[in-house]
DNA sequence: CCTCCTAGGTTTGAAAAAAGAACTTAGCAT
DNA sequence: ATGCTAAGTTCTTTTTTCAAACCTAGGAGG
């Protein structure tokens, strides 16, 4: 498996990996502690072959890694954990959570904080430049690295797409 | 239209907006210009009826508005514009973008870069504590608001999910 | 006035994916 | 041997998506 993933832009790359129905969803109950495949499935209420074919995709691109452990008198099983590559998921999680917490509040307030672990602060997704200092989101803007992607009339005509 | 939302999970909120397929693409296609029906359309390849379908759902949800233009000698038209709420999913719709760029890179280096408006510095999204400094994701951990939710065999037994 | 053209869709039928339930498998315990 | 359980696979039905054709409203051209 693992096709080399054709598209040229990075949006439509990543949702290749993880813009499947449940992905983002498995990947979230990853970040609350899940890792094996029937707390999965009984927390997220998802068909076993659901689950068996976004865990193997998830697996196959490094998000999670499939490691055997043995529960004393249990025989061996598999656990699915967080790689280096899924932990950096986190920040594209939060910052849905935090849309959804901004956007489509809930009464009671939000679920779940984010904090920061060693001052006990609270923390929001945003911008931080390349000199280390935080930017608002209105003052950052796409640009192409290669100008004639984008023409006046049809933007990002061709190879950006798919 | 437009249910109450009942996840409890703002990520499980977010992505019953925006989690499904083609939804998150019309987005990026909308922060590339894209305004229209047509351009939406042709940029993507999609299906008309799944493009209907995900934009009425996003004019539903406030995350884009539909307002008549007319171009000189043409009938009277829809475009389609992120509102304030859809131009908050810069930083969600750039933190896939840095992990696709980060973990499934393409030779030839990222097709789109962010950068700040007023210094053309490079931005990158990360957390910023509440007092704005700058925090890195592994000293970032989500907080159950209310303790219960998390029990120590199902974590997150119930409420949260779906 | 009548027909063509175009953007912005809707309808229709076929293919793919997901849901839900039943069944399988491997090993430990009784 | 039998049962139990986690971790799946298989099977059938329902839902989504795809692809192509069709529709519609108005302006332009004849």
């Amino acid at each position: 498996m693992k096709k080399p993933l054709a598209p040229f832009c990075s949006i439509a790359r990543s949702l290749e990996v993880l813009g499947e129905r449940w992905t983002l969803l498995i990947l979230r109950d990853a970040f609350a502690g899940s890792t094996r495949f029937s707390q999965f499935r009984a927390n997220l209420k998802i068909a076993p072959d659901v689950l068996s074919d976004r865990l193997a995709t998830l697996v196959d691109y490094g998000v999670l890694e499939r490691s055997p452990y043995q529960d004393p008198g249990a025989r061996a099983r598999f656990a699915y954990r967080l790689t280096p590559s899924g932990q950096d998921l986190l920040v594209a999680l939060s910052a849905l959570q935090q849309w959804g917490d901004d956007h489509l509040p809930r009464e009671g307030g939000p679920s779940v904080l984010r904090r920061v672990t060693s001052s006990g602060r609270a923390a929001r997704v945003g911008f931080i430049d390349d000199a280390g200092v935080p930017v608002g989101a209105g003052d950052v803007a796409w640009h192409w690295a290669k100008p004639d992607f984008r023409g006046e009339t049809a933007i990002m005509k061709d190879g950006i797409h798919d």
